[in-house]
DNA sequence: GTAAGCCTTGACGCCTACGTCAAGGTCAAG
DNA sequence: CTTGACCTTGACGTAGGCGTCAAGGCTTAC
């Protein structure tokens, strides 16, 4: 199929297509008049991209997961190189998480105390049901 | 005092400063030679935007604090507009957090179904410690 | 006079995942 | 032959808060 078929089937711009490409995630044979060739396997490599980047990761994090995809592994998470990534990408989120949760706190303390009887109104950063991830790096 | 004097004693970059005043953010008199004045209370505007951006603010946030503190306020949180804005950023941070807590979960679910046994080495997303903020927006 | 240290206004770079023209080639239908 | 739908590469624009030259003027000290 050609590009504008699968960007319908991946649900995705022709432009995404071609940026994936030129990042170095995904190639395509080209015909005799020049226009990119994919097949159903191609599909299913901007499927998984696009999966991870709905969750925050970055193109150049989806790399392992296309390559293993490629290398024949029915799952993009496979492979040893795609579980580390989901590890950091977890330790990135539980950093991103206690930065929000410390700002959140500290924002409604401001709010607080320029405005008493405003923070009623909103949750309270130390209330039971928001608290920072347990600490838990491997091992 | 001119400045690079503001810029040391706020503990910003003389580019940040002039970055400030081109966004509205403050302004300065210009002496003779066409450098920048300013005073005391200009060295107290900077200290509040300061505080805002660590906290996750944008300049655009910062505008009705600064207002507020130059039209005679001891506050900058003082004034109805800043208070305005200090609930849109705790709306805001809790759907971050809601955001970032449902991605850490799927990508928990997806790193636990790749891996079984890896997911057992990080906290799990919807463990007691880690729930989404209670919904409780004004009223 | 000249070095040093301060100041000025531009203006590009960064970072990410594309959106959006621009200018033009390819191919099948009518 | 023309229209139209498809394809190609190239390149600028976006958002935010500055960092980092570039090229040059002011002032004081020696």
């Amino acid at each position: 199929m050609r590009i504008g078929e699968l960007a319908r089937r991946a649900g995705v711009s022709t432009r995404a297509l071609r940026y994936y490409e030129q990042q170095g995630l995904i190639t395509a044979r080209r015909s005799a008049n020049g226009y990119r060739e994919y097949d159903e396997e191609d599909l299913r490599l901007v499927a998984e991209i696009r999966s991870l980047l709905t969750v925050g990761f970055t193109l150049e994090d989806a790399k392992p997961f296309v390559a293993c995809l490629r290398s024949g592994h029915e799952s993009g998470a496979s492979c040893p190189e795609s579980v580390e990534v989901y590890r950091r990408k977890l330790a990135q989120i539980d950093d991103e998480l206690r930065t929000l949760l410390a700002r959140r706190a500290e924002v409604a303390a401001q709010l607080a105390s320029a405005c008493p009887g405003c923070a009623l109104r909103v949750p309270a950063a130390g209330s039971p049901a928001i608290e920072s991830p347990r600490e838990q790096e491997d091992q």
